[in-house]
DNA sequence: GAACTATTTTGAACGCTGTTCACATTTCTA
DNA sequence: TAGAAATGTGAACAGCGTTCAAAATAGTTC
């Protein structure tokens, strides 16, 4: 029986991330409630704060799973493409299709602001500096020029473009966008970049 | 006397309107609290529900006037250009300072979402496109084979993208992200943009 | 296995939130 | 000036995340 009570413990915990990913599947961030989740893991409502120190650490620990998915799929999409237009066409779909099919848990990843002075952990900030190193690869190629710093801040800027516009859409927040034609029109915007790439030179 | 009755209810909405605009740009709209408004307003904490159908209702107000101050400023960026690809540069620039000027009343436009059924008025909605006109004059002589529809549709793509690449910055979501090197980058993406532009061709 | 300690579970209670509503006050009409 | 209509008021309400003393369970020691 030695160690049933870190088993417990690492049970517990699970479900209440599993039961909070599907609430916020469901329902969205803004939707979520403590007394839900405990309710649909099976505790007291007091458990869940001998399990996390608060709910946004709980929901830290759902940003995270869904982080790791989107990594996994990236990467496996990455390995599908021929050439470097090819893989940034295809993560930039990719990320739309993650988006569009998960969206509520595509959007707590950005929704989601650690309340107050509590700083968001590192092991977070890494998890989320790896989908970067996606990006750069294929951009590597495209702009020799560029150092290893460069190629970072530079994939960042290009993923926070296409970021900007899949959440824009997604989010319907200006009248008059056709989502339907969401797929062609990132797909041209990555044509854009890539055209425009070369004659950025070594900048 | 006639009309002080609408006189008081217009004073009084306005200085609600102000004060709620005060503590958002103070503290967030995360920080906001609808007794922290009615005391600076000078008037007792039910007031506000018979001025305004709700907080989310008094928040679209300030989002409202937010709006408006950002298409000014733009609207005036615009006439200090000589050629297109220079209006495309201070349209992004104005829109980057206006974000790291009052950054808390730029976030509520974006973190804000009209909770549970209530649907964002029009109006709003309209206020919203106008900015988006904004883009399609300069574009349009970058990309003259594009119709009307296609014009809004690929303005709203660009200022998505320039959106997204601004507010990750400005969140500071991703490590390693200089802030300082902010503009420079973002005048290179503009750059991108225009480079890639005419190779876009008829689409 | 009994006695004792350490940990975990529990749910009532706390403080804070937006919102409501019966009542007092003010403004308009006749 | 009297009555009607609109507005101002703040205590009260329901819901929220979080806490905590007490009960229950797990681990340890003889």
């Amino acid at each position: 029986m030695r160690g049933k009570r870190v088993e417990k413990r690492e049970d517990l915990r699970t479900r209440l991330i599993e039961a909070a990913q599907a609430r916020i599947a469901a329902g969205g961030l803004a939707n979520l409630r403590a007394r839900d989740i405990t309710t649909d893991a099976g505790c007291a409502l007091g458990a869940l704060y001998n399990a996390f120190a608060d709910l946004d650490t709980l929901i830290l620990e759902v940003n995270a799973r869904t982080l790791r998915r989107l990594y996994e799929e990236m990467t496996a999409a990455l390995s599908t493409a021929g050439n470097h237009h090819g893989q940034m066409h295809l993560l930039a779909q990719t990320y739309l299709n993650f988006a569009r099919r998960e969206p509520n848990l595509w959007w707590a990843l950005f929704q989601f602001h650690m309340s107050a002075q509590k700083q968001v952990p590192e092991w977070f900030s890494l998890e989320q500096a790896k989908l970067l190193t996606q990006i750069t690869g294929p951009l590597a190629a495209l702009q020799p020029k560029l150092n290893a710093t460069q190629l970072i801040v530079r994939a960042r800027t290009l993923f926070a473009a296409v970021h900007g516009i899949v959440s824009i859409s997604l989010e319907q927040r200006f009248v008059g966008v056709p989502v339907e034609t969401l797929d062609e029109e990132l797909s041209r915007f990555i044509d854009l970049l890539l055209a425009g790439l070369p004659a950025l030179g070594e900048n």
